[in-house]
DNA sequence: GCCGGTAGCCAC
DNA sequence: AAACGTGGCTACCGGC
């Protein structure tokens, strides 16, 4: 194994090289829901009984960017810290156990989180190529158009300033160049004018620096998240990037990626898309993506059990006409682009836990409007309305809320007793207690084909393996010959990895690079 | 120089 | 006033 891989001693863990109560100790005490306060208690409790004097972890291996990789602090410092480590997870692990046994929860985190952990591992190792000459010209290019584009900002503005710093922008927008903040004065948390994007889209009428300055905003972001920072993170001995993934990051299930983050690409614009070209396959590789088509819709259905959506799904209908045509009542032959749109818009709205006005900031529509969309919505969907109350409802009375798999968040916000709890705070709660069962879900379905796919690959005897997960999408490295074959396999392990009242779609695509990705039957 | 908070923005 | 969920990264900025 690489010795310049990162958390060396996590992945040993991950891949059961370390004894088992190391693994148990980088997952288990995180991932339960609600890591009590007898927890800490005893480890603290344990390491005051070891006869040993014991330092912090981060005592050991410092903190920001002095952090030492346990590798490079002496064995004799690590020892004890190391021994009361085991020690005390030995001891804990008997107590966690049976909080997952009293809340249904062993099999899940037997059969799926601890075995997933391997698998994440493998992904980890393998990395992925990243072609850093091309990332290094684009980052050239950016430069070169980021240095014509402040110019003609700071002759549009008169003087030169810091674009990058939104103080110095909302003075120079809103004081010299006298512009009239929109929204009757939108301000940040900490009282400042707001300068994000949404704000400056209804100013660019108004003066064409407006415009330069969104542009600014868009080139220097990919560069510095992207062409500038991924060419630094490619590990030399494996010439590949290894991102880590973390299963206790999310408070839903889903998983979540850094050091660096490879769930965060960009794809929406045409010039962040070029971002992608820059990953790459291996020589007589290519690279297979395959997506879950609508999962979290279709998890909606499900759960719902809502007779429209469900037979929607099972039609292979394209769902957001489909409820456009139902909450407009017309044929859906007849559905109009826009009408399609707004749709779609309260189909996304509804697994945020949307509000009417939730609805008018990402459409045209008024309020008014708005609110007789969504009562159109639920009078042609009424097992998705029925479905939303009982999540409140459960939400409040049971203190959580449960994915398919049994994974729990929990809302003491909204317990009826709960004191000085603002409407806001409430509804935020609620929001994030309708999103949390269908996000999770989707993560648990997710995780159930990356757990099977290595051993179906195998048994196939084809040689691709996983490299990326991006929440709804699996990313493998193919060799050229496999490609059919294994887009196959995947589709079918991913579509098979749980059985809805709906069928599961997948869409496969694959390229040289992550850009140019073409359907594969 | 380190650290944490804030603003902003990339993905699903 | 805020108003649509889950993450991570970068730059700025003020405090130490």
């Amino acid at each position: 194994m690489g010795h310049n891989l990162k958390y060396d001693y996590v992945v040993l863990a991950r891949l059961g090289v370390m004894p088992s109560p190391l693994s148990f100790d980088t997952m288990l005490a995180e991932w339960l829901c609600d890591p009590s306060s007898r927890n800490l208690g005893l480890k603290s409790l344990a390491w005051a009984r070891l006869d040993v004097e014991m330092t912090t972890i981060q005592e050991l291996i410092g903190s920001g960017r002095n952090q030492l990789s346990m590798a490079e602090v002496p064995i004799a410092q690590v020892a004890p810290y190391a021994v009361a480590d085991a020690q005390i997870c030995l001891s804990l692990m008997p107590i966690l156990k049976d909080e997952l046994q009293s809340k249904n929860q062993l099999g899940l985190f037997d059969e799926l989180e601890m075995p997933l952990v391997s698998v994440l591992a493998q992904m980890e190792i393998a990395g992925v190529r990243l072609d850093t000459g091309f990332l290094k010209e684009l980052s050239r290019e950016l430069e070169r158009r980021l240095a014509e584009i402040e110019k003609e900002i700071f002759k549009q503005v008169g003087h030169s300033f810091n674009i990058n710093s939104t103080q110095q922008l909302a003075a120079v927008l809103f004081d010299e160049l006298g512009l009239k903040p929109p929204g009757g004065a939108r301000r940040t948390s900490s009282g400042h004018y707001s300068t994000a994007a949404d704000v400056l889209e209804e100013l660019r009428e108004l003066n064409p620096v407006v415009d330069r300055i969104l542009e600014q905003r868009e080139l220097a972001k990919l560069k510095s998240t992207y062409t500038d920072a991924l060419p630094q993170q490619v590990n030399p001995d494996t010439q590949r990037v290894h991102t880590s993934y973390s299963q206790t990051g999310s408070v839903t299930g889903r998983l979540a990626s850094s050091d660096p983050n490879l769930q965060n690409i960009p794809i929406r614009t045409d010039l962040g898309r070029q971002i992608r070209r820059a990953f790459i396959a291996a020589p007589g590789h290519v690279l297979l993506s395959v997506d879950y088509s609508q999962i979290e819709l279709r998890i909606v259905a499900h759960t719902a059990n809502d007779k429209a959506m469900i037979q929607a799904f099972k039609q292979d209908q394209d769902i957001h006409a489909t409820t456009a045509a139902a909450v407009f009542g017309v044929p859906a032959d007849v559905v109009s682009p826009e009408m399609r749109r707004r749709a779609k818009a309260v189909n996304f709205g509804l697994i945020y836990g949307m509000s009417p006005f939730g609805l008018t900031r990402t459409t045209d529509l008024t309020l008014a409007e708005a609110q007789n969309f969504v009562d159109a919505y639920f009078e042609r969907f009424p097992g998705v309305r029925n479905y939303l109350e009982e999540i409140r409802r459960v939400a409040a009375q049971q203190g959580y809320v449960e994915t398919l798999l049994g994974r729990r968040r929990y809302f003491p916000l909204l317990d009826p007793g709960a004191t000085a709890v603002s409407a806001v705070a409430r509804a935020r709660a609620e929001r994030e207690a309708i999103n949390s069962p269908i996000q999770g879900t989707a993560a648990d379905i997710i995780k159930l084909a990356m757990l099977h796919l290595p051993d179906e690959l195998t048994r196939s005897g084809l040689a691709a393996r996983m490299l990326l997960q991006v929440h709804d999408e699996l990313v493998l490295e193919c060799p050229v010959k496999e490609l059919k074959p294994t887009s196959a396999l995947v589709q079918r392990v991913m579509r098979d990895a749980f059985k809805l009242k709906v069928p599961l779609k997948t869409d496969a695509k694959s390229g040289a690079d992550w850009a140019v990705m073409e359907p594969v039957a």
